[in-house]
DNA sequence: TTGAAAGCGCTAACAC
DNA sequence: GTGTTAGCGCTTTCAA
């Protein structure tokens, strides 16, 4: 029992294929009653359009695409949730591609989509991105893309963000508050426009209350996470320590955690800590974390939405369309 | 500037179509000389394959199906990573879809497969899955289709898992030799083959050590985060609380750390606790948590890696296969 | 070694 | 309302 086409089912109902191709797209030159009958033979031989066939002469393909840097961050998979459950009410399929932070990578996956394979994306960049011409070329070609989360200033197309300014200036004078004198912003990935963002927020905060630069350290660690580990461990064993540590992305935090437990500094009697991560496991970390929640879910059916709106309204021009959806701070115990 | 075809390549070059074709794959019957010159008008005009039209004349897709629960969780995260990275080397797309747990929406998508969107299928199935057909009839359409971590017991298709039942009975071993008289274990979906191998192990080390049925709780859990908690808060109300806890899932880790804090019960004084779960968090909960880790990476790497030999060798009767890469118990603080 | 031609399954003009 | 026909862009005989 091999797949059935519109042409078997053409010929089982003495029919022509292209009154069965327009029956079964429910157009309204057939008659109700040669539709029921294609509906019905359809149903009974289980008929699934050939998507390919489809895709070819419509020049469209309903699937997107998704790129991201990494899919274990729990922003990225919470993201991918929203994403998907818009697509999946549009009928869309979605693509998924990890760049592991590598420009080559993305530019290569980037090229492969001026093929048509997809009708839209949605990227998250690596920390290089911005410095290359694919995404550009992308637009250019013709393809509807939507930034969300990390995108690139100078490329003019849709993005869907959060208030990472904002957050990271309320952040930091939380912390200000709570009476720290030393706040340190930490940070990978420097020209990441997010976390340029969250700097320049962090500083605003810093400057505002009139703290002297020399106590209000940025820090960029990299490398893998024992790597990062090691190089929070320096900050503190420095004698001049920071009192308060803004950690700027979800990697950061366990590294913190395990810095101060190994030099047995107090969180947060020594040093107070806020993170900018969506780990459901905040509350119950010792102590529980206070974060910058992200509103993932939310950017990611947002963005796949704006995505559509852009795929299927031609007259609307994507590209001047810029959301923001703010994000949360929520205390608990490492701010106390 | 439009998208080039073959034919614009062809005609440009002087050549016929299927000469261009042939050169492009590079094919034996090709000079090499020819070869050079397509290939370099190629690079030029930055020519990508539409790969629609070669997968409806080929009838074969180079894109997979990884069709999962959720992607909010580390264990489906991590193994998307290993997923997509076999598929990159393999120069395959991945298609991702999530079914939130419910049948019908599986029934849906896998339906849809029988029309030859992809060539392979990697599969973690929902609770109910099981008495469903839409797997089977699948694969009797010929779809390749590789089961990991949650499959079907009377399917006959290949497997990659963990040792769960080996792990759960070392977990609760531990706890026993710990002191524990009353371990009870917390399961999510009963009907879910990972759970009851997961059962199974910790009953026969229940068994073994003699704890009587009455003291040996086997509780299942269901609803959302907050029904859980209260779930566990039940049972840790009662006077004869467990003394022990295997949580069989990560998405009851939190909810017993928010019962035990908010009934003050001390872990692992009064109750000791073990997770399966594959959180970064786990080192800094408070306290740190002994968790049973899966290979979460290497069975996604795995699972793909035979899905592709079964796509690509058709000798090869994949329906056999059926791999175990085992867990690792990292023993912490929550069950000192 | 190259080319001509048929056709994958579907859709969209355009006839009737 | 329905049918005829010509492709979408590519691959694959088969012939030259």
């Amino acid at each position: 029992m091999s797949k059935p086409t519109i042409k078997v089912l053409a010929k089982e109902l003495g029919l022509a294929v292209s009154t069965v191709s327009k029956a079964l797209r429910d157009s309204h030159e057939i008659s109700q009653d040669t539709k029921d009958k294609v509906l019905k033979l359809a149903a009974q031989l289980n008929y699934i359009p050939n998507p390919y066939a489809s895709s070819l002469r419509r020049q469209k393909s309903r699937t997107i695409a998704v790129v991201i840097p990494e899919v274990a961050d729990s922003f990225f998979s919470i993201a991918i949730n929203g994403i998907e459950e818009v697509a999946r009410e549009k009928g869309y399929h979605v693509l998924i591609y990890l760049t592991h932070e590598s420009l080559e990578r993305e530019t290569e996956i980037l090229n492969e989509f001026k093929s048509g394979r997809v009708d839209g994306l949605l990227i998250s960049v690596t920390r290089d991105t911005c410095s290359g011409t694919h995404i550009t070329e992308a637009i250019e070609a013709g393809l509807p893309v939507v930034f969300f989360d990390r995108m690139c200033e100078d490329i003019k197309a849709a993005r869907v963000l959060t208030d990472d300014y904002e957050s990271s200036y309320q952040a930091t004078r939380l912390l200000i508050e709570r009476g720290c004198k030393k706040p340190a912003y930490l940070s990978i990935s420097p020209n990441l426009s997010i976390n340029q963002k969250r700097e320049a927020g962090y500083l605003a905060a810093v400057n505002e209350a009139g703290i002297e630069t020399s106590q209000a350290r940025i820090i960029s660690c990299d490398g893998p996470d024992d790597k990062i580990t090691e190089q929070i461990l320096i900050l503190l064993r420095q004698p001049n320590r920071p009192d308060g540590i803004i950690a700027s992305v979800e990697k950061l935090v366990p590294p913190v955690y395990f810095a101060c437990k190994e030099l047995g500094i107090n969180i947060p009697e020594e040093i107070r800590l806020i993170g900018f991560t969506n780990l459901t496991a905040s509350p119950i970390l010792n102590p529980s974390l206070s974060t910058v929640t992200q509103p993932a879910f939310e950017i990611g059916k947002t963005a796949a939405a704006l995505l559509f709106k852009g795929i299927e309204k031609t007259s609307f021009d994507l590209s001047r369309e810029k959301l923001i959806i703010p994000s949360q701070l929520q205390l608990r115990d490492s701010t106390l």
